[in-house]
DNA sequence: TAAAAACTACGAATAATTTCGTAAATCATA
DNA sequence: TATGATTTACGAAATTATTCGTAGTTTTTA
């Protein structure tokens, strides 16, 4: 599976959220955060189309592009290289460490706990 | 603080299970993996003391280099950039995914309720 | 102590990523 | 239908990251 480069994930990430989408909505989006030209966000998806990472319809006038590859495929493929290259493979010690830093509420501690008590015991 | 490069992130793992070292060990510990130079590992090192990711001491002929920042706060700082960029801020939703789709043997499962103990009890 | 070996400094080539300007095409509307 | 607005294609500049050669220094050892 091909690496997202950063630019491109913020990209993938706004198709996700939004769906299927012009290269205006997505440049629209992404000058919330900070200041983009129109034919950058251009250039970059359709370099994106070219990698295979995302493909894209014709509607009139316009392109809308949506990604190739699921939103989950795509991120479990990330953890896994993000695991790799810090933890050394472990996906365990990658939740221990986040877990242990970082806040999180009862409910959500619940919803771990649910989906160890599955692993656990093969039916819930 | 500093986001490393990728190949910044190798060097830095290298120094963390090895300690503080040589270009030459690092070096060699690379060449494990992939073909790389010698002049290109001592570059990289260079650089990365200029920006403040490492720094060194003389050792008679050598330069031992060593990171500046712990192993822990670097890898919180890496895991919170990856959850803000993919997982919209919560750390969670990285646990649950990670969880979801990585092989975990019941004695990591353990260690992991455990931890939600501690952070659910207060004390163990 | 001279030659060889190992090391550092550093410039610069290469590669990958991001940015944008310009030209041409398409569409809306005055 | 022609003017203006929006879009696409594309080349190339700018930026960032990676790689390495060469020169010069220090240390080892024959």
């Amino acid at each position: 599976m091909i690496k997202p480069t950063e630019s491109e994930l913020e990209i993938l990430g706004i198709l996700w959220s939004k769906g299927p989408s012009t290269v205006r909505v997505v440049n629209d989006e992404l000058s919330l955060k900070r200041r983009v030209g129109y034919t950058t966000t251009l250039k970059l998806m359709q370099i994106m189309t070219e990698k295979g990472l995302l493909r894209r319809k014709k509607d009139s006038r316009n392109h809308i592009y949506f990604p190739v590859a699921k939103e989950d495929d795509t991120k479990n493929a990330m953890i896994q290289r993000f695991i790799d290259t810090i933890f050394d493979g472990s996906a365990t010690r990658l939740v221990m460490q986040a877990l242990g830093n970082h806040e999180t509420t009862p409910e959500e501690l619940e919803k771990i706990k649910e989906l160890i008590r599955e692993k656990e015991g093969g039916e819930k």
